[in-house]
RNA sequence: UGGGGUGUAGCCAAGCGGUAAGGCAACUGGUUUUGGUCCAGUCAUUCAGGGGUUCGAAUCCCUUCACCCCAUCCA
């Protein structure tokens, strides 16, 4: 019920009640030049998600500004994917191509506000006259073109009388901004390129920068959704809304990190040399980290939608485990999919005291699993079971058929080993059984207890598929390229053997084989003759992690080196030696004061009020220096005289230390009085023990456990039941005589 | 290096001055005709490091460190 919110939800949720937004909208802006991955599903679970939860809407919006990369086909396989993830976008389809004349309009308001200008420098030298990360660049000699040989230079780039590359329009801010962003970023440039939607209507085309806010502001967007990598780009979003003077609301941007996900990589350039370089068959490669290579391999839409749930969405990079995919996957189709039996490796085992033919009714699903179904299941003398079930010397631990150990056919009988046969290299050929009449699946009266129950199929009416296991693409956990890649992702096993009701079911199902794992039927390379089957997740495999041995992960202990501080000039020296050795603040205090101007001052005009070093010093080291991190003392509603009354009133018992944050937090809203606050929200301090005792008896009765506890010896409970008396007080009590009473009481 | 961000367990991630949520992974044990599922339990004396403020700090202040992003006429 109580469940937290994500920090994009919490945004939303505070816009909305604050007035700023009456609906929410959100949009999923790909640009149409590739497959969607899973990160792509992330952004559409995100926005899509937040508009449904907040009763909004997303607009789907394909990103379509630079002609040269984009196409149609993309453009369907990102809305296959939106709606395979079961998103739906009603009627909001739109393309940034859609907005190409407004945003020309915007382009041509700005050049009349003279904050936009042809530039004519070669690309070299755009690049060159940027400067650096720490040196200023410096303006183009055109961006003082007057407005009106801007507006006919930009008309006559539209229409198409200059080449590509002769001139592009900038917005003129700051060459010298240390947001490199921000050094007059390009607003257009000339591509005379045809364009899958506009053809050769347009040979000028916006920027990013340009055409993404405002496309944001013509669609109504609220909430403008992205990535980290665009937090710097946020400022000239800002700037161009801001400079057009758009009318109210206007969308804001807010960025979240990436899906990163480990053995795989993410990026469109990445993907895109796999797909090239043969490494993978296609974009819908069952290994493939694109929507439709999970969709190939079997993946569901709600265990993907799922797992975008379980990562949350948070602002520190990161990379998801793939277990947690798994997870995922497994968990959804553990609740839906018929079992089956499929033998990969196949052995075979002839019953020798069986003669008989009979066909077994067995469940399609295990006990727990609330579903209904069953299929006719063919049983005779001759059968295969998995190469691996059967060791003639087996390990410690090994559950299944050995020469002493019997073991239950699933659905069927039980079995025990009576011969081995092998060819002349001493390999097994064959294993010759005896089955034991009375052990019938769901009639057993043999008594025999076995270990374990495996896959078998009936050699006769067995039916011979392709199985494609996969495995992770890449061997390193954060892959650079094709030099990381696991020469054995796929296995191909051309002949296994399912028992036939696999395939007389019906194309797009998927089928647990029992004791292997999930499976899907492959919807490309599936056919009558040749049915495929993909592997999409195995079972987890305790036996198998078991055997194999287990590698110790090594654990470095996190070194620290400790930093080198910037000296103190001269000035700031004297300061800090004057208030360590007069005033008697300790290092720290003084170091935070003398270094900053501001903070020293202020400190100097408070100490005339009220002589008491300590107490304002503390203060202003710490509250007062939140309050200036993004403003300036003219900015501060309060007085370094009302911070020294607020000290003297701490000091002489009126409040404590802990109403003095609140105080105070009142004083920057409002510039009050510290007393006058005190007085009007009645926050005097209570220390006499007779009013706050009965409190305590209180809580204590009401947090037997809690006590119990605390008498068990976790004393960390103590801040518990201080926590709670200050909180009945509204944090008037004298919390040093509550702690003492607290501690008085629950250790008697 | 200037600017913008981020550091909570092996991996994600809540937390916003008062008992360190949850999921994955891992590990016990139980159930089981899947070595699956399910169930019960274990897994951070501590939040990148160091200091400071406070009765009390993952949360506030100072400082150091590490990592990511920005110098495409890509998005």
């Amino acid at each position: 019920m109580n469940k937290s919110k994500d920090f994009l939800r919490a945004i939303v949720d505070e816009d909305l009640k604050s007035g700023k937004y009456k609906e929410i909208v959100t949009r999923f802006p790909p640009e149409p030049n590739g497959f969607p991955h899973i990160g792509h599903a992330k952004s559409i679970y995100i926005n899509f998600g937040i508009a449904r939860d907040f009763k909004g809407h997303c607009n789907l919006r394909m990103d379509d500004t630079d002609p040269s990369k984009e196409d149609t086909k993309y453009v369907e396989a990102l809305k296959d994917a939106v709606q395979w993830l079961g998103f739906d976008w009603g009627d909001n389809l739109y393309f940034t191509s859609n907005y190409f004349p407004r945003i020309y309009d915007y382009a041509i308001k700005l050049i009349k506000m003279g904050k936009a200008y042809v530039d004519s420098l070669s690309e070299e030298e755009i690049r060159l006259y940027r400067g650096t990360v720490t040196e200023a660049g410096k303006r183009s000699k055109y961006a003082n073109r007057s407005i009106e040989e801007n507006l006919d230079l930009f008309e006559r780039m539209k229409n198409g009388e200059f080449k590509d590359g002769e001139h592009v329009l900038r917005a003129k801010i700051d060459m010298s901004a240390p947001n490199m962003k921000m050094r007059d970023p390009l607003l257009y440039r000339i591509r005379h390129a045809h364009h899958f939607r506009t053809g050769d209507d347009w040979c000028i085309y916006p920027m990013y920068d340009f055409a993404h806010c405002l496309s944001d502001y013509i669609e109504g967007v609220s909430h403008s959704i992205c990535t980290l990598e665009f937090e710097n780009n946020r400022a000239i979003y800002d700037w161009v809304l801001d400079t057009l003077k758009l009318e109210p609301p206007r969308p804001y941007q807010h960025e979240f990190a990436r899906l990163g996900i480990n053995y795989t990589v993410m990026s469109k350039r990445k993907l895109l040399e796999l797909v090239e370089g043969g490494q993978v068959s296609g974009w819908d490669d069952p290994r493939m980290p694109t929507i439709a290579g999970y969709k190939r391999r079997g993946y569901t839409p709600e265990s993907i939608l799922n797992f975008c749930e379980q990562i949350g969405i948070a602002k520190a990079n990161s990379m998801v485990d793939v277990s947690q995919l798994e997870f995922c996957i497994r968990d959804d189709l553990n609740k839906k999919v018929p079992r089956v039996m499929c033998v990969l490796d196949p052995i075979k085992v002839v019953i020798e005291n069986y003669d008989r033919y009979e066909e077994i009714d067995a469940s399609y699903y295990p006990h727990d699993v609330p579903k209904e179904g069953s299929r006719k299941l063919p049983f005779s003398k001759e059968i295969y079971i998995e190469r691996g079930d059967f060791m003639q010397n087996p390990p410690k631990g090994y559950f299944r058929l050995t020469p002493t150990q019997p073991v239950r056919l699933k659905h069927a009988y039980i079995i025990s080993c009576s011969e081995v046969v092998k060819d002349s290299n001493g390999n097994i050929t064959e294993i010759k059984a005896r089955y034991y009449p009375e052990s019938k699946s769901g009639s057993d009266t043999s008594g025999i207890k076995v270990k374990s129950a495996i896959q078998w199929v009936s050699a006769k009416e067995a039916k011979r598929v392709e199985v494609r296991l996969y495995d992770r693409l890449f061997l390193a956990e954060a892959p650079e390229g094709v030099e990381d890649i696991n020469p054995n992702s796929l296995k191909i096993i051309k002949n296994a053997l399912v028992e036939p009701a696999v395939i007389s079911e019906k194309p797009d199902v998927r089928f647990q084989f029992e004791r292997e794992g999930y499976f899907y039927a492959d919807p490309v390379d599936y056919s009558d003759e040749k049915p495929v089957f993909n592997k999409i997740v195995g079972l987890k495999d305790s036996w198998g992690k078991k055997a194999k041995s287990v590698k110790p992960k090594p654990q470095s202990k996190k070194l620290h080196v400790e930093g080198e501080v910037a000296p103190m000039s001269e000035v700031e020296q004297k300061l800090f030696d004057n208030y360590t050795k007069n005033l008697g603040l300790n290092s720290e205090i003084s170091n935070t004061l003398a270094r900053d101007e501001q903070l020293s001052h202020f400190f100097k005009e408070a100490l005339c009020e009220f002589n008491s070093p300590i107490g304002i010093a503390n203060i202003i080291a710490n509250e007062v220096a939140r309050e200036l991190k993004d403003k300036r003392v003219d900015d501060l509603k309060f007085t370094p005289k009302q911070l020294a009354q607020l000290v003297k009133i701490v000091e002489n018992g009126t409040i404590s230390n802990k109403i003095s944050k609140q105080v105070f937090e009142e004083m920057v809203k409002t510039g009050e009085n510290p007393s006058q606050i005190v007085q009007t929200k009645g926050l005097v301090q209570i220390s006499d023990p007779a009013k706050i005792e009965p409190i305590i008896d209180e809580i204590i009765a009401k947090n037997p456990d809690n006590v119990a506890k605390f008498r068990a010896g976790n004393t960390k409970l103590l801040g518990f039941f201080v926590g709670l008396v200050l909180k009945n007080t509204g944090g008037k009590a004298n919390p040093k005589v509550v702690n003492e009473l607290v501690a008085k009481k629950l250790n008697t």
